[in-house]
DNA sequence: AAGCATGATGGAATCGTTTCCATGAGCAGG
DNA sequence: CCTGCTCATGGAAACGATTCCATCATGCTT
């Protein structure tokens, strides 16, 4: 097989020096005569610039990172499509890990990557500060969509309303600036907003006992939920998986079963919201008769289910775009959060509370 | 900041030559006291091996490619978790592009990865040969997963049968050697059996006009339905969809409208059955007592659906776990082709044919 | 004891690009 | 006509690793 063509051979073949075609390439300086022969030199020997030797000199991959908890779980493929759309566009390569929501792995990936020099990344994180403090430490641009890194055991202030609260929203004032522990860009849905139009819409059809059911990384909704529950509420009501179907599937039974009284459940996320409804069919609840039903996460499949499920529409595509946009602009001033808006869609799943 | 610890300082450091510690660090020989000294430097510098520098030399990147239609598909997420999944045991990183299902951004892609040096790739292909064609002259390892790349106009031998025909069975005889355009591993579901269970079954339930609804790609699949349907099949009743949403939307309705006759649809993907599934419910046709449906891929919320769909699970994970193995194990003989065996799973969209 | 084999070791070349710097040509102003 | 400036240009260094090859020490054989 033939050598791999490279400047040199296009310099000597236009009878120029290799720094001259590299100009020429990279848009530097050059007289119009021998841009046009190093151009048609090239064209003709097809020569492709080598992205290995560039990354060397350069002391950096063009790359950038994407990590993901769960390629399965729909949402994240819409968000790593936006993040792969605006990375195509940028002629950018993605490096792609899927961290299972495990900190552990995800450290390891972030290791990975800094390995490779990758120096840009978007991430749904799934551990904490602590994990994080490698890829910052060592200059990298991170980006976190989705999701925040969970705060290691910070000192209540105020209470529930505190993680939400340094983000500049996306048309709103910003609000009064608060350190924060990790000075990263995020891009995330606005959780108190999706969260408070569930709620009161489920109040609205006479449900008092509301049930929130997460997974990993659904504390700020979680926190939504509290606040605009409003009343202190019922912590046997909010309930967790861990993140696989299983566990998921395992937490919504156990809280239909241990807690018949609950008459409607916000699921945090599409794998928690198809928990749900496995569980409710299993357990011979009929949704919405005898429990109502809200998911985050507009999926395609919520439209096909029975009854057609009501979600918390967010924005994951864009999501992505914005955050891998965001990433990009690594130069210059850039906000330190964006936040998208949500949509209640209102299908079938949920129903007036029926008197016991 | 400080600046990256490179090999040099870790030789200056244990006082040592460069070429030293790089065989120490990638375990070739040394004698055991030089061997820990410098891997205690190393470790107390925290040196971490700039990937940059060997990929440069070693004229390869480590990475191994992935190309998928659209990771908003469920089931190129789960083939995609079991690539990664691989891909992290064998620590490589994996470099993602989604191509759409477009030959064009197919070929950019690929364009962009040889610029990349990435040296092996698993693609889900959506372009023909010719599309592949650079890459494997560039000697790229390429490994096809799910699909092959449609024949460029090949004249039909022995017509149906024959592109399933040249594939070694996984447990089975190898079939006589024939020449294939090109000459890539792939690793694909078993789709004559797999389709010809599915027609059988519908057979049994009384259905005669079985229509099948495809997507791009989907063109060996339609092959094993026409020839299980055996008979000449009406060719009205093979419709094919472009890969989008809407798309496959307008197929489907456009089927269902066009023959009422149709008593039952094999889906070509999760994407087609999902629009099937709407389209119908569109038309007010009910399933399964107007139309049995049957779609490919067991992806978590065929179990959500009303009814829960009876379909041809694939193992997609293990598809994308056993392409990445053969991508790796690039030397040496390796299979030609793997077929994985497809599995159908009945659940309740299919019914008895009612007599018109 | 000399010669030879073996194994550890370090210097230097190499990979393909970008970029710094020196050089030389061309041109305008004095 | 000389000086100084601009601009195109090419040589060479740098990036950080791997790897070839020469060197040297050691131990064993004859």
């Amino acid at each position: 097989m033939s050598r791999r063509v490279t400047i040199k051979d296009v310099a000597e073949a236009a009878g120029v020096g290799v720094a001259t075609v590299s100009r020429v390439l990279s848009g530097g300086s050059a007289s119009p005569a021998t841009r046009e022969r190093v151009l048609a030199v090239a064209a003709q020997l097809d020569y492709r610039p080598s992205a290995l030797g560039r990354n060397l000199r350069q002391r950096r991959t063009g790359a950038m990172g994407l990590l993901v908890p769960d390629l399965t779980d729909t949402f994240y493929g819409q968000l790593s499509e936006g993040v792969l759309a605006c990375a195509r566009a940028a002629g950018e390569p993605v490096v792609l890990g899927s961290t299972g929501g495990d900190p552990e792995q995800e450290a390891e990936l972030i290791g990975m990557l800094l390995e490779q020099s990758v120096d840009r990344l978007i991430a749904v994180p799934s551990g904490d500060a602590e994990t994080w403090s490698p890829a910052l430490r060592a200059g990298m641009t991170v980006v976190f969509a989705d999701r925040l890194p969970t705060e290691p055991a910070a000192e209540e202030e105020d209470g529930a309303a505190r993680a939400a609260d340094d983000l500049l929203l996306l048309d709103g004032l910003p609000p009064a600036p608060r350190p924060r522990p990790l000075d990263v860009p995020s891009v995330v849905a606005d959780d108190r907003a999706g969260i408070r139009t569930a709620v009161r819409y489920l109040r609205g059809l006479g449900h008092r006992r509301v049930a929130f059911l997460g997974g990993p990384g659904h504390d700020r909704r979680a926190a939504a939920f509290r606040e605009a529950v409003g009343e202190p509420v019922d912590e046997e009501l909010v309930v967790f998986g861990t993140g696989s179907r299983d566990s998921a599937y395992a937490a919504a039974s156990g809280l239909f079963q241990s807690r018949p009284d609950v008459s409607a459940v916000i699921a945090g996320g599409n794998v928690l919201g198809e928990a749900a409804v496995l569980a409710a069919r299993e357990l011979d609840l009929r949704v919405p008769r005898d429990v109502s039903l809200i998911m985050y996460d507009d999926v395609p499949w919520a439209e096909l289910c029975s009854p057609p499920l009501t979600v918390i529409a967010q924005p994951g595509r864009d999501m992505g775009y914005r955050a891998a946009e965001l990433v990009l602009r690594s130069g210059g001033r850039r906000p330190r959060g964006v936040v998208l808006p949500t949509e209640l869609i209102v299908r079938g799943s949920c129903g007036p509370r029926r008197s016991p």
